[in-house]
RNA sequence: GGCCCCAUCGUCUAGCGGUUAGGACACUGGCCUCUCACGCCGGUAACACGGGUUCGAGUCCCGUUGGGGUCACCA
């Protein structure tokens, strides 16, 4: 058995969308686990609409997602080039020998001659379906003019082939037509492309979106004029939006550089995506590796989904919860570049290691950990006008006072010091916690929510606090007057 | 319309002839609690329909219905 080598072959005609993330992903998971090839290969034979702007865009999102390319563009390989628009005479190479061979033809007409052809058949007969009549099958050669190679169907039979996610599929030869494999200039078309460079490239599995199956026949037929045996072929169900539609930008979210920018981890992306059309029993949170162990197409579904947000956000969260799935230090190296955003730079990752485990269970993507930890770096912290009003009252001026006194007596500014030195307090003042708490936590971090009393006096250290705690005290004397 | 594919809670899914049809998200009742969260306990909720096969079908076969993909000198 030949080592496995899967692609994923996206064109760069604009960002990476997340259901191309997906068949990325399956190849991916599937190259790793079996200890084969992963190879990335550029498709941008649509010179119309591909860019190179694209081509970074994809890049640099396969790589923040750690999607992490064996063969293809960076670093290169044995099969190279990999970018089709430098492969054409590989191209013209099999072309001709198909011609030589009679599997395919060159075909002059134009392309104003088959709109005609069309137009005529809609008109007989609006609901039918325009099939190339094969005018050129047998025509001569015409020197002068520009021409297409277009593949020659067989008359009958059909095409039968395993899916590893599908089983078995059988598609009629009958309901195909000669389709075009190269275009007037040379440039390949996609069926033709692929399978020359699947071929060449040495792919065993070719693995990919539903939508491509009916490209599968054809492709297979290719393979079969050419003489040799085609690869394996997965599909993998469809991923809709939640209306079941087609998922586009109108759903939300479908490039992967707008998670990223909405401080989404790189994992939990490729968690939700891995179990989405996947599934190992009644697991539902992986790390990269466990994914890498645990895949199989076997447990892939064949039904189509729709994408969930509230799911995706909620294995988002468990990522950002749990040290083994995202550590202290990961996390905050993601945050910084978000504090950076809200005007907070130069904040340096260890002085946000400390207040990462405050903030994990709290926040579902980094953008809300930025935002939570916003007050222990701001000084003095943005103030929530509601929170004041509510809880910074006149009357609580002297608790704040009192706290003040209390917190500048202490010398051991730990948690636990600080809780059991509250809680003696408050046995003394015949007060409890929550007589305090509201106001003192406005009162140190300007909002009405927070990580725990005790730990936030720590975090913002002895002098922050206290300096809080007064201005605070003086701001509350001032409300309501 | 032709060809191809699919069908278990609202959603993602487990199930591979015999289950009180399980889990997760969402929704919801409660507990915990200095806030917000987290966590814990509980609840509502599904085999599209009709025929077969079988002692027995969510599981196998056929049909119906429903949904999806695709029909380019795009990929």
């Amino acid at each position: 058995m030949s080592p496995a080598r899967v692609r994923f072959a996206p064109s760069p005609t604009g960002y990476l969308h997340i259901g191309g993330v997906r068949t990325a992903l399956f190849n991916w998971l599937w190259a790793r686990s079996v200890g084969g090839a992963f190879v990335l290969r550029i498709e941008d034979t649509d010179q119309e609409r591909s860019t190179p702007e694209s081509v970074k865009i994809i890049l640099d999102s396969m790589k923040w997602l750690g999607l992490t390319w064996d063969e293809g563009p960076d670093v290169g390989g044995a099969h190279g080039p990999y970018f089709q628009m430098q492969r054409l005479a590989i191209y013209k190479d099999f072309s001709e020998k198909l011609i030589t061979n009679k599997k395919a033809y060159r075909c002059f007409c134009t392309k104003e001659e088959l709109d005609v052809q069309r137009a005529a058949v809609k008109e007989r007969d609006p609901k039918a379906q325009f099939r190339y009549p094969g005018t050129c099958r047998d025509r001569a050669n015409q020197p002068d003019k520009p021409f297409v190679v277009r593949f020659r169907m067989p008359d009958g039979g059909s095409v039968k082939y395993i899916d590893r996610v599908f089983g078995e599929i059988v598609t009629p030869n009958g309901a195909q037509q000669d389709f075009v494999l190269v275009r007037s200039d040379g440039v390949p078309l996609y069926n033709f492309g692929a399978v020359v460079d699947d071929l060449t490239m040495g792919i065993t599995l070719v693995a990919r979106g539903r939508d491509h199956m009916v490209n599968t026949p054809p492709q297979i037929l290719i393979y079969e004029a050419l003489d040799v045996a085609p690869p394996e072929f997965a599909h993998l169900p469809m991923m809709l939006a939640p209306s079941g539609e087609k998922l586009s930008k109108r759903h939300g979210a479908v490039s992967v550089t707008e998670y990223r920018d909405q401080g989404y981890s790189p994992e939990a992306v490729l968690n939700y995506l891995a179990r989405f059309g996947w599934s190992h029993g009644d697991q539902e949170v992986f790390s990269r590796d466990e994914l890498v162990a645990a895949f199989n197409w076997e447990a892939c579904g064949k039904g189509d989904g729709k994408f969930d947000t509230k799911k995706f956000l909620a294995i988002q969260h468990e990522h950002l919860k749990s040290e083994r799935l995202t550590s202290t230090k990961r996390y905050a190296e993601s945050v910084v570049p978000f504090l950076d955003q809200r005007g907070l730079a130069n904040i340096t990752t260890d002085r946000v290691e400390a207040i990462v485990p405050g903030v994990r269970e709290r926040a579902t993507t980094f953008v809300e950990a930025a935002n939570g930890m916003d007050f222990f770096f701001r000084d003095p912290p943005e103030m929530d006008q509601k929170a004041v009003q509510k809880f910074l009252t006149p009357e609580s001026a002297s608790k704040l006072d009192a706290l003040h006194a209390l917190y500048a007596g202490v010398e051991l500014w730990t948690e636990a010091e600080l809780d059991h030195r509250t809680h003696a307090w408050l046995e003394a003042q015949n007060l409890q916690i929550k007589d305090v708490a509201q106001p003192a936590r406005v009162a140190l971090t300007g909002r009405s929510a927070s990580p725990g009393l005790y730990l936030v006096l720590f975090l913002l250290g002895k002098e922050r606090a206290l300096k809080r705690l007064a201005e605070s005290a003086m701001l509350a004397r001032g409300n309501g007057s």
